[in-house]
DNA sequence: TATTGTTATACTCTATAACTATA
DNA sequence: TATAGTTATAGAGTATAACAATA
């Protein structure tokens, strides 16, 4: 709790990271948008089609309380890119899963994503190898949560 | 426009970067609501705490619509971290600065934001200075806009 | 009793459009 | 006429609390 007095090299990584941070989302948004779906929908979209899950579980994966997730999917169905199927195990939780359209529809947002290319493209490979162990010190062993 | 067909080291940057981005936002969201302020109020209060500046350049740094900011500068005017001033130049112009208040609440923010120093820590500085290389040529020569 | 999902409510952020006061 | 800031409005995300169905 002492106070840090942060060294210039830090501070000025923390501040490329706050870059790379806002250019990111703004990315994002902009992808979900030409999609017509705003950030926290394409990103329930992208989760689900890795696997569907209770609606809880969702909660917990975007880190919010289970009621905002009955609205985020309330639209999704509505526009019939997520269903609600139950749980065949236990009549309480409802499984959320992406419809045909919604699983087409997400592959093209990972598509359109080019966050991937743009930037990164400016590094050659051994680059992007040392970036990446760098970044997997820097997150430590719990950085597979994404 | 045509598929990308990403190779797995790229893929697996992204991925890191995507974890970094919502850990950044998670502290920085949290650490905000420490002091009571949402995450916009936050970035507003430490906007203005390094140079104040009119309603409509608030906005283009937030990208978002001027009509947003009135209601974010209201909120932060109302508990007197931030004050609306005339600008001598421009009748038409209101210029937000931090109150004294404001000004010791983002020191107080920007101290307790670990972001810095937890994952950062696990670096040694010449790593540091690496990824600081990388992030730069990452990003171009428009890294600076923060 | 505890848990899952939902509803009801309130607040913040967001964009759009119309308004005012200046320039 | 153009610009700066505001208001009004509507939609989306968020948290909190209370509720029904199920465990």
């Amino acid at each position: 709790m002492a106070s840090p007095r942060i060294d210039p090299l830090t501070l000025e990584v923390v501040e490329l990271i706050g870059t790379v941070v806002s250019r990111y989302y703004a990315e994002y948004d902009q992808a979900a948008a030409q999609h017509s779906l705003t950030g926290a929908q394409a990103r329930v979209l992208g989760l689900l089609t890795l696997e569907p899950m209770p609606m809880r579980q969702l909660a917990q994966k975007l880190k919010c309380e289970p009621s905002n997730v009955t609205g985020i999917i309330d639209r999704l169905e509505l526009r019939g890119l997520v269903e609600r199927r139950p749980d065949p195990h236990d009549r309480r939780v409802k499984l959320a899963a992406p419809t045909e359209e919604g699983t087409a529809t997400a592959l093209r947002l990972r598509e359109s994503l080019d966050f991937a290319r743009e930037p990164l493209a400016r590094l050659s490979a051994d680059d992007r190898a040392t970036l990446r162990d760098l970044l997997h010190r820097m997150l430590g062993e719990d950085a597979a949560e994404a």
